[in-house]
This record gives C-alpha cells, structure tokens and sequence, in this order.
RNA sequence: GAUUCCGUAGCUCAGCAGGUAGAGCAAUACACUUUUAAUGUAUGGGUCCUGGGUUCGAAUCCCAGCGGAAUCACCA
C-alpha cells in the first residue's frame, strides 16, 4: 500500500517544484505558487535580472508634488512591495511601499493595456499579484477625487514574487492598528517582517544608526581615531564577567570572545595615539532579560593626559547634542519619566549618594557597620561580602533605581575597580564615574591606572579573588603589564552602553527592541 | 535560575459548566472605471504547541516537555 501512497504523490507533483512536495504549504503558499507558474506561462519572469530604473521615491513624490498644479504633473517611476489592493472592476487602487513610506497607484484597465490584451490587468495584476510583490510602476501623477497623490500606473512590471503571504496590518484614519503583527516572538524571529508591516520599528532602528553616527562624528571633530582590536583574544580582560570560551584548531589553543576592549586600547594609548575609540561588540556567558543581550555593543574611547572630571564634561555634552540633534530637544520622554539632556548633570559621590538615602554618613563605616546597614533595609548579605561589596549593594538597591535624570556618581572603593587610579586625595577610592540614568548604568569612566606596579598589585588582587572562587576575577595580563612599564601617559577613559543608550533615546522598554536580531532559543522544525 | 501568564486558520483573537471548532482581516470565485480599514454575494482554509493521563468522549480537566512574554536575582 505504501507504493500506491508513493506512486500516487508522484502523479501529484508539481513538475515545476518537485522539490516543495510534501512540505506542507498552506492553501495561500500553494496559491503564490500557481501564481508564479501562471506568470511563468504568460512569458513574465517573476525575479527578472535587470534593474529598474526609478526616478522618485515615495517620499520624493509626496514632498516634491505636495502643491503642485495638476497640468504641471509629470511622468515618474518607482518602486516598492504591494501592501494593499482595492479592485473596482476595470480600476483598482493599490498601495506601494517602499524605504521611504508609502504611495497610492492607480491602475485603470484601458490605460494600462490600450490595445485589445487585456491580460496584463485581468490576468497580471488581478490574479496573479500578492500582497507582498514586488513591483514597479511608470506613469503620471495625479491627485484623486479626495484629493490624495497617486500615480496613474502606464506600465507595470514584476520585480520580485512573494511565496508567503505578509501579514496585513491596516491602519485607519486616526492611525489606529487592526490586525497588527504583534506577537513578539514572531516579531523577533521574522525580523525583515516586522520591519515590513511595522514601520515605527525602521523608525528605532534608523534612530539608533544616526545616533552612531553622530558619535562618530563627535569624536571624529575633536580628532580621536576609530580603531579595531580583536575580539578573539587569548586572554580575556577590561571588565568581570564570564567569557565565552572557543578553540582555534591551528594553534590548538583556547580563545575568548573579548568581554571588552580596555586592555587593547590602552596598549594603543601606550603606543602614542592620544585619543582613541572603539564600537566594540562585547560577548558575556550571562543571564539574559529586558537589559542584557549575550552580544551587545559598547562605545570606549580613551584620551590622553585627560581625567575622569573632564570625561564627565565630555560626556555631558556629548548627550546633550545628540538628543538635540535626534529629537530636537534635550528633555526626552523615556517610559513613565521624562529625561532631561541637558548639561551640567548632577554629581555625587558614591558614599554621598548612600550617605543621603539612609540618613547616616557611610564613609568610614566599617565592615559590620555596613552589613547591619543592609540588614535594616532587608539586603541580602553574606559572609564573603566585604566593604566594597556591601556599598555596591547599598548603592544597587537603595540609590540606582533612584536616579532617573542622569547623574554622576563619582569615587569608587578600591577594590571595585581593579583598572582605574587611585583617588589624587581620597585614600582607599578610585578616581571613577558611573552615569546612571532612567536607573540604570549608561557609562563607566576612570582616569585610567597607568602606574604598573599598582596596576600588577591590583591583579594579583584579583587572582586572589578568583582563587577564592569569584567567577568574574580578572586574569593578569602579563603583556599588557609590560606596556604599561613602557610608558602610558595619564589618560581619561570610558566606556557607554550603545544598545542601553538606543533604548533610552528611542523609548523602547527592552534590548531586544534594539537589536534587530536579538539571541532566542532555536527555533523548532517538527520531523 | 525562581515565580506568574500565554501557545486555536497566513495575521489579530473568541471558544473552555468536557460532546472533535468560530469571527474580522487575508485567500479563492463573481460583480463593480477615483477607492482608501473600499463594498456586496458566495466559497475554501485548522497535527486547536508536543507527548502522556483521566473519560464513552479532551482545544477545554490533570501531568510532563518545548517555545514565548512579564516580574525578580547577577552582569552593560
């Protein structure tokens, strides 16, 4: 029975796509595809080779034609993917979509095929065109009764067939969304369709590539050089976190995909560059959620005979002109809040900003005092915690969800920050900043630690911590120890989140929103 | 990793006192030469996430798994 299944199947295959047999492919797939074979027969190629010409976008024809008379109204072409069609008989109204926006066409029978074929509408167009397609159109533009720009459509040719079908999101005049593709986990596995049907999501997405770009061009202006450092490295350092691990075959030997770039730009400080900056994908074996993505983006820059007060300047003004130039204003609506831009930020001192939340000055709390401190507010606490640890908490869970416009908090214990200077007069802190901002952290500085024998006492800190089984210890990096020992000048570092930074100046609640293809578990394919 | 919620047509969702499925849009057919969430008439379309269990009978109840979302914990 089963070679009358078999022999049966293969009399039911499509010659043309013998391939797809058995695929499963949904009554609108099937249709897509005698669509295509149609088209094949009338002689259209369904994915022709050569280019279309265009000569306006759709925004070129909405802005350039906007007042214009209509005898004046001349011939135009362009290009773009079907969203939506309403035949009327011998005249139909269709909508092009293209990076630009959106544009009605107007198809009427008779124009489009003077003579007596009228395949390329009745057939063509009405049968054989999806939502989705590909096409291109020449003709004149008109403006309808309504008073809506359109094209009267003259030619019309196949660029490209779609085999699925689009989900079609319909949008009325108040801009309200029916139907909408919102499901996030389709959104995010289908990204180019999401981007297809949501065009507030191109929108995110070209904000943060302008904001990149201004960054770019900020740092390009006060003459720091964009440079790039490895991200496979036998050693991994710059920040704690845990790396992924790889093996290169050739060298049989272990690499990490680098957890940050500081080492390496500081080895190019060393090397006499006085200013230089890096968009570095960072890779971290961690947790995943609304806030960290395992890849993510950080800009460092590292500028010579610099500090951290004049880092904090920087980066104000930096801020501040890329709101400005992303939204023409400093103070920006982030969530529930709104975020003010502008420079100066406040600052505050790491001990200052607990010191205010818990009515006690902390500076020279010792250890216990400390804990008992985070035991009233219900901290969790144990006993490997020191000091340093222990205001981290504090600081973590009192004050950071606190500061929503942003804020420098300034002047880190010691031992937190194994790769920033000693304090110039305040024993036993670093000379450091975080910005926080919408309570979370956007921007780590320091002035940079370029004495090396501080700098090798602090790591091998650090590997006492990571023989006493901190995850997240720092590795002594012998190599970039024998750069300091040559010579690095005093230098201003930081380091900004760019996917953080993106949510904020694109309101959007999660990274995932930032990211156009953001990691997920592998998709399942039954059998 | 913990807790809560979710998974039904291409899309958005309803259905759940247990009786093997519905709507709108999309699709198919017909009508319609300035519509715009086009309209009218008709039609087709579903492993109800997967696998077990209870039951005469499961989309619905129970268990396990897979996937997703939200909240919480650590890192940016």
């Amino acid at each position: 029975m089963n070679q009358n299944n078999s022999s049966q199947e293969a009399s039911q295959q499509d010659p043309l796509f013998p391939h797809r047999q058995g695929l499963g492919l949904s009554e609108q797939e099937l249709h897509r595809r005698q669509a295509l074979n149609q088209l094949r027969a009338l002689g259209i190629d369904p994915y022709p080779s050569a280019a279309f010409h265009r000569t306006h976008s759709t925004q070129d024809i909405h802005r350039d034609f906007k007042d214009v008379e209509v005898d004046s109204w001349s011939s135009v072409s362009l290009a773009g993917r079907l969203m939506s069609r309403r035949i009327m008989g011998k005249a139909s109204f269709a909508e092009l979509q293209d990076s630009t926006g959106r544009l009605q066409v107007y198809i009427n029978r008779d124009e489009l095929c003077p003579g007596d074929n009228k395949d390329l509408y009745n057939e063509v167009f009405k049968k054989h065109c999806d939502i989705g397609d590909w096409v291109g159109v020449r003709g004149r533009i008109f403006r309808t009764q309504v008073g809506e720009i359109s094209i009267h459509v003259e030619e019309f040719v196949f660029l490209s067939k779609a085999l699925r079908p689009l989900p079609v999101v319909k949008r009325d005049e108040q801009g309200r969304v029916y139907d909408g593709f919102t499901d996030p986990e389709l959104r995010y596995r289908m990204r180019y369709v999401d981007l297809v049907v949501n065009p507030e999501v191109r929108q995110v997405f070209m904000l943060r590539s302008r904001m990149i770009e201004l960054m770019r061009q900020f740092f390009n202006r006060h003459g720091y050089l964009e440079v790039e450092t490895p991200v496979l490295q036998p050693m991994y350092g710059g920040a704690s976190a845990r790396p992924f691990k790889t093996h290169h075959h050739t060298l049989d030997m272990p690499l990490y995909l680098r957890i940050a770039n500081e080492l390496y730009l500081k080895r190019l400080i060393v090397g006499g560059f006085e200013g230089v900056y890096e968009f570095a994908r960072d890779f971290r074996n961690e947790g995943m959620s609304r806030f960290h993505n395992p890849e993510f983006t950080m800009l460092e820059l590292y500028v010579a005979f610099q500090d951290y007060h004049w880092m904090m300047h920087q980066t104000e003004a930096l801020l501040e002109e890329m709101a400005v130039a992303l939204h023409q204003q400093t103070a920006l609506k982030v969530g529930p809040h709104t975020i003010d831009f502008k420079a100066p930020y406040r600052r505050v001192t790491l001990y200052d900003s607990i010191s205010e939340k818990v009515g006690v000055q902390v500076d020279d709390l010792d250890e216990t005092a400390l804990r008992q401190l985070a035991q009233k507010y219900r901290i969790e606490t144990d006993v490997s915690m020191g000091r340093a640890k222990l205001l981290d908490a504090l600081f973590g869970e009192l004050v950071e969800p606190n500061l929503i416009q942003p804020t420098f908090v300034t002047d880190y214990p010691v031992e937190m920050s194994p790769l920033a200077k000693v304090h110039r007069d305040k024993p036993g802190l670093v000379e450091r900043f975080e910005l926080i901002c919408n309570g979370k952290e956007l921007a780590n500085a320091f002035s940079e630690l370029n004495d090396p024998l501080d700098q090798r006492d602090r790591f091998e800190a650090q590997l006492a911590l990571g023989l006493r089984g901190d995850p997240e210890a720092m590795m002594l990096d012998e190599d970039f120890l024998r750069a300091l020992e040559f010579g690095m000048p005093p230098t201003a570092g930081i380091g900004i989140g760019i996917d953080r930074l993106a949510m904020m100046m694109t309101n959007s609640a999660s990274i995932q929103d930032v990211l156009f293809f953001p990691q997920m578990r592998p998709e399942r394919h039954d059998g």
